[in-house]
RNA sequence: GCAGGUAUGGCGAAAUUGGUAGACGCGCUAGACUUAGGAUCUAGUGGAGCAAUCCGUGCGGGUUCAAGUCCCUCUACCUGCACCA
């Protein structure tokens, strides 16, 4: 039907020529700051969902501009990380050429979709101007005493060779190759993120996220408040358990400890069975984290012979377990057991053939436990509690608290499920840590003026047998001169993980090309925080959190204005294939956005992402639907031929309706309804026996500009209509004429309608009331009948009730 | 197991937030124009019924003049997860 590559290219140019896009620092206007997640490029290419969210915001930007605010919408490139150095790896080539070219395809491909994204802002977390900040960043940590060096068991991929955030090895396996994730001790950069738990909760209340990505937050966070309390072992020694239910604490007939804790080592010498609880430990550690996950294998372990517990409130001496299903990592490595009110306990007690003793009233528990989520809040009392027998479990929980702290052997603590972040990675593609070991200083930071500390351009960089990184081969490279007293040292050859250049990276968008500061203070303060930030829903607990996290620290040691800079964030539905299952090769059921745009157009393809449904909600794929789409730019183009020379509008109320629905929806995520809006505009301008008038036309070309931004330019031009949409300034509408003078309104009897009735807008009660009485259907099924009320909502509808 | 989300025609979905359920689009049916059309245009399109009317938003209850929307119970599917003690 028309030329959409030459038109489409065309006007490309032109913004690229004119510079249309470039946010000014600094500028008079008011900022608005739109991101969206900055894509890893992968040797895939841009997938259609990038296209939808990418869409949603340049649509919101391109407004937004029209609007008259400064928009800074910007794009760069994730490219550090495992996959590119897989990639680069298989493919022999090196992990720079690999990403250079991934690049050049992305970039490619989102000019040809049109993104109104200001290029001069680009960059890559891999250039070595950024890296430098990254690196610089961490050295401000590690001076704050953020970063520490650790021995931790951490998940290792024995096929990557590196080690694995618990966020990277979900189920156990590596989330990258697929292997089995195995448990081993390895000397660790650790960030103390958990010092921010609180400060990370509580900063929520400062942004205005969408409520379910909060509650992400706070789940991963995950503070739950509860008592600490230390246990003595019969012949000497403690150990402390948490628990958030010592209501239940006269229920305790065991205590299970971590096998992969601290704890089981100090007490080995005074174990009897040591074989067996050695073979048990070797076993856990033999474990994947999804194998001790699973909830029916959580039954397995064995008792901790040769030494007893004592129940702290009554002497009682009660056997220690080992079971895994207690994490080494989490809270003290031990907790208490009550198999009368836990499920997990009851059926650990269960398989060993342990006692139970029922301490709350209130169900029965020879079959399951009777659990907190069951007796909170319900006034059950508690029995077998020596004094505290007969207190509710609210009451005993504070009175035995009390009691216990006032002893000195327990705390009311917080405790968190969050914890430290795990920032080495014994990887070549990454950010080098710029730390020097050096026999006589220990750990000393490189001096700051030497960063960024380069990659060195090696032709190897595939990892090592013994899990070093690639770096450590690099003996050049490695061996360097202390900074602080010059004797030989070593560089660190860990490298970082990739979320660290994704912590800020929306930060160096605001003063892309400093020189001095990773951005300064200025450009920061001047476009605030960020006003929409989208991205995918997987990322909302961690990456979001981590980003946070950096902003928080960055703020606390004064380097950002503030404690959050992101306002909103909102994640959009995945595009998922025709057959309603996530694209992905293997189902053969991917679409190319490249393929799209050569056949149809970019501008349909556009239109399209934003028609297919709810932006947040997952959409799939359809051909038939995107063919609809391109019937609906078809007939904008052939209305164009119906234009009359008159001006003005035939249709003030369509007019000013559509301006408002369009401004609303494209700030409120409903780019579907926007289109059905435009769509109903067209319907009503092709019923025109006379055609419509410039000003109709222009108005339709400019509401659909930011969705469709080519080919509406394109006709706005050839039918001179005025100056090109992207410079001009957005509509306004006049509220007073939104809705119709005259509408027509249901009339209900008994709450089924039975007539309309046509009404002029805010008529009197009285008189709705009167037309609603003897409209002649109406008049069918009340006639005979008693009239009880008459419900008048204005403008609304009309309820007769009667009997 | 925990957390979050979703459920509306043949399909993707709307619904002014308690007020005519199904806007808009796809598909389908009939017709027009055509040598032809998988192009375009016109009309129709939730189900049943000649009609009046009845039924209809995952299931079952409830509140209300009025429920897709609010409350309670249940079910299925999707996503995330670290058995969170």
């Amino acid at each position: 039907m028309y030329d959409h590559k030459q038109i489409e290219e065309k006007w490309q140019k032109y913004w690229e020529d004119n510079k249309t896009f470039k946010a000014i620092n600094g500028s008079d206007k008011k900022p608005y700051y739109i991101l969206v997640e900055f894509p890893y490029p992968s040797g895939a290419g841009l997938h259609v969902g990038h296209v939808r969210s990418y869409t949603a915001q340049d649509a919101l930007a391109r407004m937004k501009r029209m609007q008259g605010y400064n928009v800074l919408y910007p794009m760069g490139w994730d490219a550090f990380g495992a996959p590119a150095e897989q990639y680069a790896i298989k493919n022999h080539i090196h992990p720079k050429d690999a990403v250079k070219e991934n690049i050049k395809t992305f970039k490619g491909q989102m000019k040809t979709l049109g993104f109104s994204f200001d290029w001069d802002r680009e960059f890559s977390t891999t250039d070595p101007e950024y890296y430098k900040w990254t690196q610089w960043q961490f050295l401000q940590f590690y001076k704050h005493d953020m970063a520490y060096k650790a021995t931790v068991p951490v998940n290792w991929c024995p096929n990557c060779k590196t080690v694995l955030s618990n966020e990277d090895s979900a189920g156990g396996v590596c989330e990258r190759c697929g292997s089995t994730v195995i448990q081993k001790e390895k000397s660790q950069w650790m960030l103390r993120m958990s010092n921010y738990a609180e400060d990370l909760l509580k900063g929520l209340d400062d942004t205005h996220f969408a409520e379910k990505v909060k509650l992400g937050q706070i789940n991963w966070i995950g503070k739950s408040t509860g008592v600490e309390m230390d246990v003595e072992i019969s012949g000497g020694g403690k150990f402390s358990i948490f628990t958030t239910c010592i209501e239940t604490v006269y229920g305790i007939t065991f205590f299970v400890i971590a096998p992969d804790g601290k704890l089981i080592k100090e007490l080995l010498p005074r174990v009897t069975n040591k074989d067996e609880v050695l073979a048990y430990i070797e076993e856990t550690s033999k474990k994947s984290a999804m194998d001790r996950t699973e909830l029916n294998k959580g039954k397995s372990g064995c008792e901790v012979k040769g030494i007893k517990a004592i129940n702290p409130v009554n002497g009682k001496e009660v056997p220690i377990f080992l079971g895994d299903f207690v994490l080494g990592d989490y809270g003290t490595g031990a907790v208490m057991a009550v198999p009368t009110h836990d499920e997990r306990d009851f059926e650990y007690a269960k398989e060993h053939n342990l006692e139970m003793i029922q301490v709350i009233d209130g169900a029965d528990v020879k079959e399951h436990a009777f659990e907190k989520h069951d007796y909170l809040g319900k006034g059950c009392k508690l029995i077998n509690s020596e004094e505290f027998s007969g207190l509710t479990v609210e009451e005993a929980k504070e009175a035995i608290t009390d009691k216990l702290v006032s002893k000195g052997i327990a705390r009311r603590v917080n405790n968190y499920k969050m914890r430290d972040w795990i920032f080495s990675r014994q990887r070549f593609w990454g950010e080098p840590i710029p730390m020097i070991n050096c026999p006589k200083c220990g750990w000393v930071c490189m001096d700051e003026k030497d960063l960024p500390l380069l990659l060195p351009d090696v032709a190897e960089y595939e990892p090592t047998d013994n899990g070093e990184s690639p770096l450590a081969k690099i003996t050049d490279w490695v061996n360097c001169k202390c900074p602080k007293c010059g004797s030989d040292a070593k560089r660190e050859t860990d490298t970082m993980p990739n979320w660290a250049g994704s912590s800020w990276y929306f930060l160096r968008f605001m003063d892309a090309h400093n020189k001095d500061e990773f951005a300064s203070m200025d450009a920061m303060k001047y476009w605030g925080k960020v006003n929409w930030y989208n991205g995918g829903m997987e990322h909302t607990a961690r990456h979001l959190l981590y980003a946070r996290f950096w902003v928080q620290f960055l703020y606390n040691i004064g380097l950002v204005p503030n404690k959050e800079m992101i306002d909103v964030r909102v994640s959009h539905g995945m595009v998922l294939g025709s057959d309603n299952q996530k694209m992905s090769k293997s189902k053969g059921n991917v679409i190319n956005p490249d393929d799209i745009v050569n056949e149809y157009g970019a501008d349909t393809l556009r239109v399209y992402e934003m028609f297919m449904g709810d932006y947040q909600q997952d959409a799939p794929w359809s051909v038939e639907s995107l063919k609809g789409c391109k019937r609906f730019i078809d007939r904008i183009i052939r209305l164009g031929e119906k234009l009359n020379n008159a001006t003005g509008f035939t249709n003030e109320v369509l007019k000013n309706k559509t301006i408002k629905k369009i401004g609303e929806d494209l700030t409120t995520l409903k780019y579907n309804t926007a289109v059905a809006a435009l769509m109903i505009m067209l319907n009503e301008y092709e019923k025109y026996e006379n055609g419509v008038t410039s000003d109709e036309y222009r108005l339709l070309l400019q509401l659909l500009n930011p969705i469709a931004p080519h080919i509406t330019e394109e006709l706005n031009e050839k039918y001179n209509l005025g100056i090109a949409l992207c410079e001009s300034s957005w509509p306004e509408y006049d509220e007073a004429k939104i809705v119709e003078d005259t509408q027509k309104i249901a009339v209900q009897v008994n709450g089924k309608v039975r007539g309309t009735i046509e009404i002029t807008l805010d008529e009197d009660e009285t008189s709705i009331k009167e037309k609603a009485l003897n409209d002649e259907n109406v008049l069918r099924h009340t006639s005979g009948k008693e009239i009880i009320k008459v419900i008048v909502i204005k403008n609304k509808i009309v309820n007769i009730v009667v009997k």
